[in-house]
DNA sequence: TATACTATTGACTGATTAGTCAGTTTTTCT
DNA sequence: AGAAAAACTGACTAATCAGTCAATAGTATA
């Protein structure tokens, strides 16, 4: 692994932990086994740094999930892979998923720079099909959108702090139905 | 106002603009017009004001809340007047607002705390009747009341970010059932 | 009035931190 | 090989910040 990404991964493991305030930019370079001064050799200032963890994380989930949904597919179906697929990366990500929670209520988030992502844009494309078909409610689509992913949130939290896994399929399910009839008309 | 009261007021609107970490104590008792020294009179940490802080902001939604809820109402109108009622004091009070949403992703807070709140306790059983009775889905009561939490910061968020009131009812009842479909068997 | 307690001040400090820099090593290209 | 560029080091610094403290003002009580 090259410095850049052990600089990456240490930091990601350490704000998911102590916050980005809680962790000295001197602390992850010791416990990345670097030198001080190559931090800001890639990373100019702490911003970029995060910013850059940001666009990491999300390129990481898009790549999981698009593979995913498959061509054929009706329109419940490929929300349903979205969100399963959203759900397990968040589970298995531990560190990503707390780095996001964190970063998306801090000061350097914006709501611009979200929507750049192809990931946004392709789950945006899938929400404005369904209003337009009448298949869900009339509520603009990037509330939907919040909405969703913020119950994806919940509900990944909801699972790691009572230490279960996805392992019931009809439990699973029960899970997307809270999801998918808020927004299905 | 009282010193003590100055601080918090004050504390509040900086820590929504600035985060907490982005605000100095100084700072604080500079603008509320107060020694520094006097911060720590009454709180003898930053933590401790933070925490202080969070209290405050729950002791007065629920006051704001609890009594629009009127005796004979059904559950989906009592839900409904909650919802409502946390909608708005969202809106009004944009500080209260930022800074419950940083304080919930922060290392300062625990579910137990938040269990302690007679506002939870309430909203929790409402939503354990709605279960026994059938009228809601077969899911832990933390979860959906997790969940509505989330869906109803989301929509505030949405709602400001877009500069919107509640003034059209067809559309707040239109918001308010995706939270309610989303529970509702 | 005297005593005790609480409120208040603001200068100060020890610790921490983001970011710099002068110099060294390694890689790349001709 | 040799020059140029990029990667890398770690000691250093200027600034910041949470919290202290000794002293003063105000208030309540006996």
């Amino acid at each position: 692994m090259d410095k850049r990404t052990k600089l990456i991964v240490t930091a990601k493991r350490l704000f998911s932990e102590h916050g980005f305030y809680g962790t000295a930019t001197a602390r992850i370079a010791r416990e990345a086994e670097v030198s001080n001064g190559i931090l800001f050799h890639y990373f100019p200032t702490k911003d970029v740094l995060i910013k850059a963890m940001f666009f990491d994380v999300k390129d990481r989930l898009f790549d999981y999930s698009v593979g995913q949904v498959y061509k054929g597919a009706t329109l419940k179906e490929s929300i349903y892979t979205l969100w399963l697929a959203a759900v397990e990366f968040n589970l298995e990500n531990a560190n990503d998923f707390e780095f996001i929670r964190q970063f998306e209520t801090s000061p350097f988030y914006r709501t611009e720079t979200e929507l750049e992502h192809r990931y946004v844009q392709l789950c945006l494309e899938l929400i404005d099909k369904g209003i337009d078909e009448g298949q869900f409610k009339q509520i603009p689509a990037m509330l939907i959108f919040k909405s969703i992913s913020s119950q994806i949130e919940t509900t990944v939290r909801f699972l790691k702090m009572n230490n279960m896994v996805l392992d019931d399929v009809e439990f699973t399910h029960r899970l997307f139905e809270m999801a998918w009839d808020s927004l299905a008309k």
